[in-house]
DNA sequence: CCTCCTAGGTAGACTGACCTACCTATTAAC
DNA sequence: GTTAATAGGTAGGTCAGTCTACCTAGGAGG
């Protein structure tokens, strides 16, 4: 329940531990409940620290919520390369960024299912935020991921394979959106699916 | 700058005119800053309207979140009847669907788009609330639009066109939830695109 | 191995602003 | 004259952020 992925639960001693308790509360306070709705005050009682602590390792709520955003960013990141180790071929390591988002999807079930982090946070924020190209680059990084394997599937068609690219990148994220306000991972089955027939008309 | 698209923008009057700027001041404040961050204060000021009036017209600030909702469905439906006359033939009322989404952009391109109004709400909804209930069927009821004109298309087919009906649904969110984070409709000229190249390869 | 120092932790009070919700008394429209 | 709107204020709570004063784990030097 405490540990989250690749977070080194708690390292040994005192020292650092406040920090990382921190930044596992807030992944899940900010994910259940949204980023306005979460109070500091419950972002510290749940970590179990000092409410001095918090601004010991973060300059104000707002960094801490940019914290957030960069560590939901790794931890997908984390997620893909596990699945891209199992990977074999292009067409597989392309069906590996979808099994990256069921992954996060698995991850997220137990408290509760509600989409992409990164989307839902970037939703809360106003037009010209920082944290909104945040949430930016790495949606194009994920397309980004996609054409790679694209390209090393269509060499001769740099072109078609960045369509294709985009093309996914609607898949999963319009099957990311749906699964979130459905609470389980059907819709992203259903759009690994449809991407698998893509690539087999290639 | 005061009238929304369908909102028959100050009833004559001053009975229920207060209602009317109350809904149309929510909309502009709740989708540009979010749910949580706009306090009543802040909506009862910019509807030019005593606070009392929102708890004469609305119990609560959930209520009013519950008509906001409501609003952005209805707002959404009469921009797609619209497209929807103009349409020739099932393919033309498929892409209908997209053209209302891009609609839906520019009208709120002026004052700063950023994606769609109800996935953003939903975003700041925890997992229980009735409010992502209504959001779930808006999109659900988007996806039946497509499939009732895809099955036009394919009368001998049904099982197809559902799933091209959810397949041009995941393009049309992952899209919309792209545009919201670049701030245009490009990603949304694109989706179009795609599905009309699918459309021709039925 | 022990002792000392200090960085990073602790608890909890406090400020000033803002939040939702409700109240009162008055005014104008239908 | 009934109904809905008005201005303005209040109650009780929560918000982010700051401060003080104390504590302790654990590395460095002897």
């Amino acid at each position: 329940m405490s540990e989250r992925g690749t977070a080194p639960a708690a390292p040994a001693g005192r020292r650092g531990r406040a920090r990382q308790q921190l930044l596992e509360a807030a992944a899940r306070r900010f994910y259940a409940d949204g980023l306005a709705a979460t109070g500091i005050d419950t972002i510290t009682a749940e970590a179990g620290v000092a409410k001095m602590s918090l601004y010991n390792n973060f300059s104000s709520k707002a960094d801490l919520i940019r914290a957030y955003l960069e560590a939901r960013h790794e931890e997908w990141l984390a997620l893909y390369r596990r699945r891209l180790e199992l990977a074999v071929g292009p067409r597989e390591r392309v069906l590996a960024v979808f099994d990256a988002y069921t992954d996060h999807a698995t991850l997220a079930y137990e408290h509760g299912f509600r989409g992409c982090g990164l989307l839902n946070a970037a939703a809360e924020l106003p037009a010209g935020d920082p944290g909104r190209a945040v949430v930016r680059a790495h949606k194009e990084e994920v397309e980004g991921l996609l054409a790679g394997h694209l390209e090393d599937l269509l060499p001769r068609r740099p072109g078609q394979a960045r369509a294709m690219a985009e093309h996914l990148a609607f898949l999963l994220e319009g099957a990311m959106a749906r699964a979130g306000l459905e609470g389980d991972d059907v819709r992203l089955e259903h759009a690994r699916r449809i991407a698998s027939g893509l690539l087999e008309a290639l």
